[in-house]
DNA sequence: CTGAAAGCGCTTACAG
DNA sequence: CTGAAAGCGCTTACAG
């Protein structure tokens, strides 16, 4: 038999403390049993073990204040209890929102989240999502995904992968958790309509994105249907930030005719519009109407005034949970399920 | 030689492809070489492999697609790669600015970071450190800490562990990252005196955070230091949020005589109640000045009118890598270092 | 009900 | 310059 010759690590968070960490090895010893019998109990496979035998083993868990390394059975399983959130922004308080409802779904599943910030960025999706597969994850949330490289490699592969907000950027992608996009535009343009704005214009979002395009759509369908037009030169392309929404605003309301009314693809564009309508002295909604989307949590705080589509964050955690526990069962199907969520339009001063 | 029985793993993310994940023994194999050969290749230790097989399993590697799993290196080594960041509230726009400046620097250095939502509740915090731990995490990052069992093992386990903006509530708990809170508290106190504010309010954080206590003590004897004393009443303590703002200022301001001044806690505060003043008809700054704290990002969108002290953000990820790297060396002197970043007042119209 | 043993995917000291 | 082997901390099929 040959003698150890290697193996102990070299260094590492632990490896500085003299006592070293604690290990199911120890726990065993201490408690006069295997190491098989301390997992069993740890998994809870109570019905394989004496109900002494877990006592003890109990309390010496408590008593020495082991707790297992994740990592060892995650390597062990070939799967984490992690799931990676991958979101545009952090910044924005809708995201974080959606984000933290997810977290908390999950949580109550015994599934750690771990929330990565992509900038809408291509190469750092990448970046990330190769990260949660070194950790193997169990799964991957994608609020906003965009088209990537490594995405394309996962959906191949049938990594349990659920879309958020945004549709995946390609078919077959997985299943998705949001609302209907096109038909809450379509309302705001039904709305529009009844309110006998001349000359909409519109600032959406960036087009590779499912969800501005659907609205946009929906929007333009909305005005379509009782013979509106929208005029190519009013509507206007735009990051989901304030300042892009700002600058959009600043082009769009420099030329003649104004347009009456102007559908923002989310809150936040609607905000950098609002204060250029300031700087400009223009009146909201005498001079122009604003229609806002999300119904981000700083409206309440930022623009009490701003009308918008309630899109319900609280519920995209229990939403997301569900589909990934079906994911994760196999269910037939489900990677081209659509949750649908409810939305509702609120109409405040704005439009 | 006892044939294998078992130990395959039953099921996981890449159990459901039929082909499985390629592993450093593929490479080694399709290569011609050793796992150990491929390892070295893997970690650049060129200098221990000839040119000619760094080639060849270099160019088997990406024509594999191969991409080692962090989860074996990380068991191997007890240590992943791995940073745990807690933050009180990811909603909170200047606490989502310091995370992410944070994770940029620590990418850089191809660390990955964890982002974690404590809510400022123990209990979080406690099950975040135990996650991270579990995940062998090569450091922690603590934004906000508040005190708990967890972190009270954790800091007498020597883990490295960085506290920003918030001093570690207790004796050694480590480094720290973040601005004089005192002193900047004590310029404001300072301000208010020269602006010859009668009756000085002040509502500020949880007074479990050294940063709120801080910046509330350095405010007083700024304005002790003068002969203004403080009246207890006008003393209000609230959550670092524009809500308990609000709140805390439907208190203050529906007593006479009316405080000519008041300093928040932070910025969030300060908008809640300058609503509450909007509400009840009062004047920024004729009637009632506001001073902030930190410079909120969303101040340029929310409340460009906020006088307020300019916290660094952007400087926090970089001061934390460098933290992070002398505890990581086992810098003597290091956990009991403080990394003071500079601060500057910034006079708006509200104050 | 319990244990001995294999093995998840890596890294590295040792021996050539 | 390279490989065989040990081992990180777990889980679990198999054998009793």
């Amino acid at each position: 038999m040959p003698r150890p010759q290697n193996g102990g690590p070299i260094r590492g968070v632990r490896g500085s403390r003299p006592s070293g960490k604690v290990t199911i090895e120890h726990v065993a010893e201490k408690a006069g049993v295997s190491i098989a019998t301390v997992s069993r109990v740890l998994n809870g496979i109570d019905k394989k073990v004496s109900g002494e035998t877990i006592e003890r083993v109990r309390s010496v868990i408590a008593e020495m204040g082991y707790r297992p390394t994740r990592v060892g059975r995650a390597l062990r399983r070939l799967e984490s209890h992690l799931v990676g959130m991958l979101i545009p922004d952090t910044t924005n308080a809708f995201y974080a929102a959606i984000a933290h409802s997810v977290e908390s779904a999950l949580r109550a599943d015994s599934t750690a989240m771990i929330l990565c910030n992509t900038a809408e960025n291509p190469a750092v999706q990448d970046a990330y999502l190769e990260e949660m597969e070194g950790h193997l994850a169990r799964g991957i949330a994608l609020l906003g995904a965009v088209p990537s490289p490594g995405l394309e490699r996962l959906v191949a592969a049938a990594t349990p992968l659920v879309f958020i907000n945004r549709k995946p950027p390609m078919a077959g992608g997985g299943p998705f958790v949001g609302i209907d996009n096109y038909a809450a535009g379509r309302e705001i343009g039904q709305h529009f309509v009844e309110r006998n704005y001349q000359r909409c214009a519109v600032i959406h979002g960036p087009s590779g994105s499912s969800a501005s395009r659907e609205r946009f759509e929906g929007f333009r369908d909305g005005l379509a249907a009782a013979g509106v037009r929208l005029d190519d030169r009013g509507v206007h392309e735009a990051a989901l930030t304030m300042s892009a929404g700002y600058s959009a605003a600043v082009e769009l309301l420099d030329r003649q005719p104004l347009p009456r009314a102007i559908f923002c693809g989310n809150d936040l564009i609607a905000y950098g519009v609002h204060r250029r309508c300031r700087e400009v002295n223009l009146r909201v909604p005498a001079d122009v109407a604003l229609f806002g989307f999300d119904d981000n949590p700083l409206n309440e705080w930022l623009a009490p005034w701003l009308s918008t589509v309630h899109v319900p964050y609280d519920q995209f955690g229990p939403a997301t949970q569900r589909v990934f526990q079906r994911l994760w069962d196999a269910k037939p199907g489900i990677r081209q399920h659509q949750e649908l969520l409810p939305y509702r339009l609120v109409f405040r001063s704005s439009a």
